[in-house]
DNA sequence: TTGAAAGCGATACCAA
DNA sequence: TTGGTATCGCTTTCAA
């Protein structure tokens, strides 16, 4: 192992070889030609000499970088760890780095961010927003600079001109809907996340809706729209079961908290699925082992990774250009498990039109 | 918003300023000194323009890029997840950026990313391993050319030169088999991961040395060291419960794989805790979840991560040197759950001295 | 098939 | 306090 190694260049190379820093780069890149048999000589010397080619310089003069940007909320939620997961691996495959940045659900940090990798000249960049963003204009640097930008899951409003992948959260709370319906609950309740993100906005829209559709009331008093923390859930569940009107049926928007209403129900003496059924979202694995096990709602993360390294390579190799392209939509399938088993039926159920 | 913008340079600002690039570098990084109101001139016009510093230029005269590049075997592990949240949200905090790459547990890739960060000349490197590295080898370009590097929980042995952070599994492994003791086990097992890495050679080595310590036999039949899937896992089991000698205590160094072994047990009518308990390890939020709960070792991710960024941070403003430094061992704690709860004892514990 | 040289954008040394 | 300019390492015309 030698020690306090200098970085060696291609002029090192030339020199070694007594050619020209030129004929070393186009052999090292196989661009134009070059004889074999030099070739061959520049690669056996770059070896030896442990030359690599430093990826900044290159950069500069090619404005390229190879990196992609990623901004995310957090890393370590289950459904961004596997999209990333996904995501990283093929875009190593395409030859891409992948810079990594957390908004940690802060505009601020968001808006920092997305400076921060204009500045690093990233060839393209993926994101998915915070909850609370509503100003998108800190992404405008992008487009506007013909940076090919990709938003995902939490995306901005379609009058935001942006190429968008996004998951049929409208479906996922529409099948939510039904199979509480199906189950044979009247009265359905909903603990949801904060109505700005379009997530939330759209499972709502779907739950309710397929309430409707399927001539089911739509209570006020069941339904939350708030941040969704342990706190937040149990408040929520402490109104609706000290209200007269008592959930028979409850869609949590997040595995996460339909893991809170479940031990919620243990503690509180709330029998699942007889007293109470409950459908969350993401299909997390908790949902799985926790018992009873939750029915949710899956969005087949790796599919949203592949979809998304997919579109954004197509887009780097396309001149951007005003037309507007319709959001991409990938598809959510209910996962039926203990929290609604119809083994365990409700006394009187309703009838269904 | 304006289309198609060129990317404005530090000429750009210095021309329409009728000021040197120099004296618009210095206003810009608030290096030497420059008049107040030049300054305040140079920030008007930055802002102006919405110019936005080129980092490859600067890093390719400085020698510098701000970004850390960060191997492990895969984004979604829990642990991982956990601190790499941590490191990306301290780490820019310190205004660096963060690059990422995955080795799927792949000794090539690892080789493959290890050769990209050190092209894309990363200030520093954190590194996890794969479980099958057995020649550290291809990270000694990092050392060698004075770029800090930093491994983590799976690190290269003793004998090769690093700086290094781990978890006390050591410890981990004597606690759980002391738990196990303690709560009447006799015919201790363990499912632990494959003897090539690091973790789980000193985790074994704590859990037997624990159970000599005790008084308990090991026994060879009960002690599987392999891949950790759920194939192998349950082959293991059907091995063990089809023996004579069955097992009443078991620890399985990965929680995903305790997991597994709780639902065997539940398909197989074997009662846990009563018949049979489990400590896990990593405690993740799986554990908690399940029914029965597991009782396992809690890393602390977050510390993990904080200690990763601290040390970093202090190897880059220090000059490398070959001074030997002992790794960091981070603390572990047993979280007891119903898995070895002891409210449920066995018939005749053994006595232990 | 190869070489010479300009240039990517920012910085820091040396002058003024 | 500011300006001129060489330089970081690589790529790519233009010439030979």
């Amino acid at each position: 192992m030698k020690e306090n190694q200098q970085h060696h260049t291609i002029l090192d190379l030339a020199a070694a070889l007594k050619l020209s820093p030129a004929t070393v780069s186009r052999a090292l890149n196989n661009t134009s030609y070059v004889k074999k048999e030099t070739k061959q000589r520049v690669m056996e010397m770059a070896l030896k000499l442990g030359y690599r080619k430093n990826t900044m310089a290159a950069g500069l003069r090619n404005s390229k970088t190879n990196t992609i940007g990623l901004i995310l909320p957090k890393i370590s939620m289950f459904f961004h760890a596997e999209v990333v997961t996904v995501v990283q691996n093929l875009l190593h495959a395409q030859g891409y780095n992948l810079l990594i940045g957390q908004s940690n659900d802060d505009p601020a940090m968001e808006k920092e961010l997305s400076e921060t990798f204009f500045s690093s000249r990233v060839d393209a960049m993926i994101v998915s927003c915070t909850l609370q963003t509503i100003d998108f204009s800190h992404f405008d640097i992008f487009a506007d600079h013909q940076v090919p930008i990709l938003f995902y899951d939490r995306v901005p409003p379609g009058n935001y001109k942006a190429r968008v992948i996004k998951g049929d959260d409208f479906q996922g709370g529409f099948i939510a809907g039904q199979h509480l319906a199906e189950a044979g609950c009247r009265n359905i309740g909903m603990i949801n996340g904060p109505m700005t993100s379009n997530i939330y906005e759209a499972r709502a829209a779907g739950f309710m809706g397929s309430l409707q559709y399927f001539n089911l009331p739509v209570r006020k008093t069941l339904f939350y729209h708030q941040e969704l923390s342990t706190e937040q859930t149990i408040a929520a569940l402490k109104k609706m079961f000290a209200a007269k009107n008592k959930p028979d049926g409850l869609f949590v928007t997040s595995d996460r908290n339909a893991v809170t209403v479940v031990q919620y129900a243990k503690e509180n003496g709330i029998r699942i699925p007889e007293d109470l059924r409950i459908v969350g979202y993401s299909n997390d694995p908790v949902t799985a082992v926790i018992s009873p096990s939750i029915t949710t709602i899956d969005q087949f993360p790796s599919l949203f990774g592949s979809k998304l390294v997919e579109t954004l390579l197509e887009m780097m190799d396309t001149i951007q250009t005003d037309e507007y392209i319709p959001a991409v939509v990938t598809p959510v399938k209910l996962v039926e498990r203990e929290s609604t088993s119809i083994l365990k039926p409700i006394i009187n159920p309703i009838k269904l039109k």
